[in-house]
DNA sequence: CTGAAAGCGCTAACAG
DNA sequence: CTGTTAGCGCTTTCAG
């Protein structure tokens, strides 16, 4: 009942060879006749041999395999950021350590000392500011690190997303456009960079450009769920707010239905736009407009990027900004 | 610029103690005096030390990583299973490494081989039907496997679930006490065993206690896709099937909207009772009856059965069952 | 083109 | 309670 195992000793042996020939066909080294090749392979293929990464990993320093720091599988945006790197991650012989952190410091922090115990060859991080004990450890570890879908310049990391303050002030400015005098920007914490200083930015620009003075009260930052947006609704109901623009497909859907379920008809009397496109935009009744993020290139693009640092190959951008568009849908006229 | 690399040597050297010693203190071993203890601590903490995992998963043949093959994580029922799995994992010190699978019998083969080479202490596998390949890479690698989300008895595996049969043939019920004389099974592809066996068991059950014939017009095995569903709503409409249980709510959603759309009242005109009970269920309008799953529960079940099996700990069931419930909500009477 | 040998950093008997 | 000594399975010079 021993765990069998079958090591690069054994496929020597039988093949009348050392093990550095091993080696050297297990992996793709040219420097072997033909004729030994294929008879190390023949015997590898006899006795099942499947090389020890483990060991592999201790010998050669590298693991091929990548940390991703996610702070919610469950969300749909982060899902489909996860599925674009796991995509090309394997693509380029990687596999993926995935860790969820809640974007909670203390636990990203511990998160990022395991995956560096494990050795990985890079990681992928998606989350709002790092923390500068993080930073310390990504400088000590001298891996590379990139950051998925959040702008990760103010970092000084290598990122990959879209412009979120463009396309906050292209939607607000829509918004706008079609008379309303008061448009709120609804996001998540407002702590977060991409809330607070993106998003809040494009928001202002767009007040600017309309010749709108910017009201504080006009900014809601609470948590990204369902719930929060629906209890929003009678708060906005009971304003001279008349549109917003929404961070996050859940919490919009959750605005939605709560206006909605209190007689507030969308797009009639509130308008909104979100942000994601996620399918959520599409269930909801009206469907909603939505500024669109290709989520998947992103987590693709993120991969690559970190693929090509792993390998110090040259880049010519570090902080990419991938193009994002717009659905026109019904919540807004 | 090299990676800096403080090895165990380096503190033994340090601290004047053996390497074995710092090994003890590092793993907890009780046999250090704790002077000693607190020396090498020290010395740890001065030098920043930090164990190689791969170094100690060679010496050692435990990874204190776990494979977790999922189809897709951006389906909300997987993804939640992932968070309960990832959750319980990193309670018991574990790493999980995440791999898609598309359900697709190559892939996941492809991906048992990596996840094998990577020595994982074991696998928590989500799919249906496991090829006899895979099942031979199980057997060989001697390391132990859970399936979560679906039954897995007939793979003879240990497994955590709900009782598909019995949550539809409940449902089913429901739906034909509401005077319904057609009611339609619409679920994702029929060869998966969830559907085609256990759910259709259930389904044929119910049938048979109302005393109605099965009629196999009645049962639809589509894609688990917001499209598909939106799409059967016509031939649903056109046809004399006046209730319908699904599978997946994203299907369920897609079938809903689909209806509505083309003039037929949910759930006057139809009714809908949908399976997973995601946050799809609560966006739609109406919202969706669903029997619901606990989910997440199943993935942290899972997942602790896991470890026990890992430590070769004695289980008393191996296919565990959970308990599922049904909330009623607005798209069945 | 191939082999010998020295580790990679750590754990695990085995002594003492 | 602590040290010595082998490896774990593979990569990687260095010779030849």
């Amino acid at each position: 009942m021993e765990k069998q195992t079958v090591t690069i000793y054994d496929v020597a042996r039988e093949a009348a060879v050392s093990m550095a020939t091993v080696s050297r066909v297990v992996n793709g080294n040219p420097n072997v006749k033909p004729a030994t090749r294929k008879k190390v392979l023949d015997v590898i293929e006899r006795l099942d041999y499947r090389p020890n990464a483990v060991a592999r990993g201790l010998a050669s320093k590298k693991t091929t395999t990548v940390g991703v720091i996610i702070p919610d599988v469950t969300n749909a945006f982060f899902a489909q950021l996860a599925l674009g790197i796991d995509d090309i991650a394997s693509m380029y012989k990687y596999n993926i350590i995935l860790a969820n952190s809640d974007e909670n410091g203390s636990k990203e922090l511990q998160v990022v000392n395991t995956l560096l115990a494990k050795q990985v060859d890079g990681i992928v991080f998606m989350g709002n500011k790092i923390g500068d004990d993080i930073k310390q450890e990504f400088k000590r570890a001298q891996i590379p690190v990139v950051v998925s879908g959040f702008m990760g310049e103010e970092d000084n990391l290598p990122s990959v997303s879209i412009d979120y303050v463009a396309a906050t002030k292209e939607a607000v400015t829509n918004l706008l456009n079609h008379g309303n005098q008061h448009v709120a920007l609804v996001t998540g914490p407002i702590d977060q960079a991409i809330n607070g200083k993106y998003r809040l930015s494009g928001y202002k620009q767009a007040l600017e450009a309309a010749g709108i003075e910017f009201d504080d009260a006009s900014v809601f930052g609470t948590n990204e769920s369902y719930d929060a947006g629906y209890k929003l609704a009678e708060q906005l109901q009971n304003s001279d707010i008349s549109a917003a623009f929404v961070g996050d497909d859940e919490l919009a859907a959750g605005l939605l239905n709560g206006l909605t379920d209190r007689g507030v008809k969308v797009p009639e009397a509130f308008e909104i736009i979100t942000s994601n496109d996620t399918k959520y935009a599409e269930v909801t009744r009206p469907k909603m407009s939505s500024v669109t993020q290709p989520l998947y290139d992103i987590g693709a693009v993120s991969m690559r990027l970190l693929t090509k640092l792993m390998n110090s190959e040259e880049v010519d951008e570090r902080n990419i900004i991938l193009p994002h568009g717009f659905v026109e849908r019904d919540s807004a006229k």
